[in-house]
DNA sequence: CCATCAAATGATAGCGCTAACACGATGATG
DNA sequence: CATCATCGTGTTAGCGCTATCATTTGATGG
């Protein structure tokens, strides 16, 4: 079943085959309705690496993400997936697993299939990996992160500024000594850890045994680990910044085993807002982040710039929000 | 930057650069060891539609799934990728959002690529979907369930069986009245909901007013609610099988808020066993499924079968296991 | 009625690779 | 030493599509 097939049936060339399908609007009416319906009717469907080889170039749009099981991402992902819906562009992910090296293979194999675009995490690229994208021949939008140098288009906000918020709205709720847990040391978590620290130190509170991390992928039971942690190192912690909601959740349960009055005796602050901290009792503070009108906002850009549509504001910070809740709303400053 | 180039840099035809890559062990060690050192030196990477094309087939295993935000499939998925890891076949991912059709759409778009393979969720295809996959011209892994007439090969457990195996934990903990929660009305779903019904049959407690259904997709906040409805309908009911451990969560925040001892005034149990369900306070019983077994066996029995190596038992079942913990630890039976 | 021009369609070539076969070199066998 | 299998490599053709240019068609106005 090849165009051939489809032309011969319709009595037209193969030529005027593939532009009815690929750019109806060059051929005459009448013409594209017959070949429509001979295409409907026979199943055609159009091999993809003949036409990617014949016009050297391809409807993908890679995807590079370092987790998979995130669902940070996976809300990224979310947002990707409906902006592409309906259009020609096939998205294909690749999962870094958070190693630059997986990434620098994931980009070498992605840029041979010669994509239309790549949306790519973050700003901390190997080298080689940098020269790669630099010298691409397609569209790239790096998203959750902001910040200067872009490889072409930049889709997502501060950590630093927003894990200073985090820090500042503990201190505002009356907090005194708050402590900082987290894992996973990517470059995104090194960047709100940073916060915390100029905050803490702008408040003159910095004390490094209230800062715990740990290499770890992050769960909801290594909160409570590291809740523990941090208490035996310094008992007279008043509040938790947590890296992430995960982490905030397991800390709550395991202030609430401990018989730790949540917020009054100690406050939690999440980040990301998941669904789930609205829901939890007491409902727990987080930084809301933007994750699915990142994922929508990249893919548009980039749909966007290969229509031709060149962006005015390459970079776009997407902010963040403190959701106050309960768990931070202790009664007395 | 073809194999053109490389060939001719390295004193031999196209044809011997080809197979140095693709079939080493065709080719003389001398000139495999020079051919690679071209190919380093000049970072040649072939290129894959041109491979498709000649080849009538390519390294590409699609992979469906109905969502992706949902941590359940992220976990099949992180499997999946694991046991891909290092072979020569590429992942394509697609996501299906639990639409027959959308469902239908992916494969024909997949097939159209010519993969060696496909993972696809469950057994409830469209009978277009189901024609195509008969008469599809690569190996198919059907995940996360377990059936009769697999279209070639299925790799999952039996969602009736979990399901009436924690009905029946929640009335050998002792409680008589027994609810259920269900979000999200997949075809899975449904049947875990029938695993309930027949085991509530049995013990001769069914009771439609405990039976809480929506067709929205599942959240924690969406437990607290389907809980206030079951209570307000069934104010006697004295566990809840929620069907995951989402809504379990919700749930428990709810009873919680309104001060209904957990386990002793009602029970709960999810569904999954997701990491936080054994982190919460109190940790919450759930039925454990091996989605990461499941995504590794799925991926090890196709490349198995890619590489020859045809399976023993083409339907594995993985089976799943009741995680007896505090939340139906009632102390009196 | 024909020249003019744009729109529609067709013919040709080639994208980069690999299947299939061809061929020569090497070594084993009787 | 002739014969034959085996191994390593090269030659040829073609996968199914689209870029490019050539040609035809049809509409328009003088």
């Amino acid at each position: 079943m090849t165009i051939e097939d489809v032309a011969r049936e319709a009595n037209v060339s193969a030529m005027t085959v593939s532009r009815a399908l690929r750019s109806p609007e060059k051929v005459s009416t009448k013409t594209r309705e017959k070949i429509r319906a001979v295409v409907d009717r026979l199943g055609y469907v159009p091999d993809p690496a003949a036409s990617a080889l014949a016009a050297g170039r391809t409807n993908v749009i890679g995807v590079i993400v370092p987790s998979v099981t995130n669902n940070v991402f996976a809300d990224v992902m979310l947002g990707i997936y409906e902006q592409s819906e309906g259009s020609k562009w096939q998205i294909q992910l690749g999962n870094s697993r958070y190693s630059p090296l997986e990434e620098e293979r994931l980009v070498r194999t992605f840029l041979s299939q010669k994509p239309a675009g790549l949306i790519i995490t973050g700003q901390d690229q190997s080298k080689a990996t940098a020269d790669m994208l630099k010298s691409a021949n397609c569209r790239i939008v790096q998203i959750m992160e902001c910040g200067p140098d872009p490889y072409d288009m930049m889709i997502g906000f501060s950590h630093l500024d927003a894990s200073r918020a985090a820090t500042r709205h503990l201190l505002k709720s009356g907090y005194r000594n708050p402590g900082v847990l987290m894992a996973r040391l990517d470059p995104r978590s090194q960047r709100r850890l940073e916060g915390y620290k100029i905050e803490a130190k702008n408040a003159g509170v910095y004390d490094t045994r209230r800062i715990v991390t740990t290499a770890r992928p992050s769960s909801v039971t290594l909160g409570g680990e590291l809740v523990a942690d941090l208490l035996s190192k310094a008992p007279d912690t008043d509040a938790i910044l947590c890296n992430n909601d995960d982490l905030a959740l397991g800390a709550m349960f395991e202030c609430q085993r401990r018989g730790l009055a949540i917020p009054d005796e100690i406050g939690i602050c999440g980040f990301n807002d998941l669904e789930m901290m609205a829901a939890a009792n007491p409902s727990i503070t987080s930084v809301r982040t933007h994750r699915l009108d990142m994922g929508r906002a990249s893919m548009k850009i980039l749909i966007d710039a290969l229509n031709g549509k060149e962006p005015v504001e390459p970079v776009q910070d997407l902010g963040f929000e403190i959701m106050a809740r309960q768990s931070t709303g202790r009664k007395s400053g």
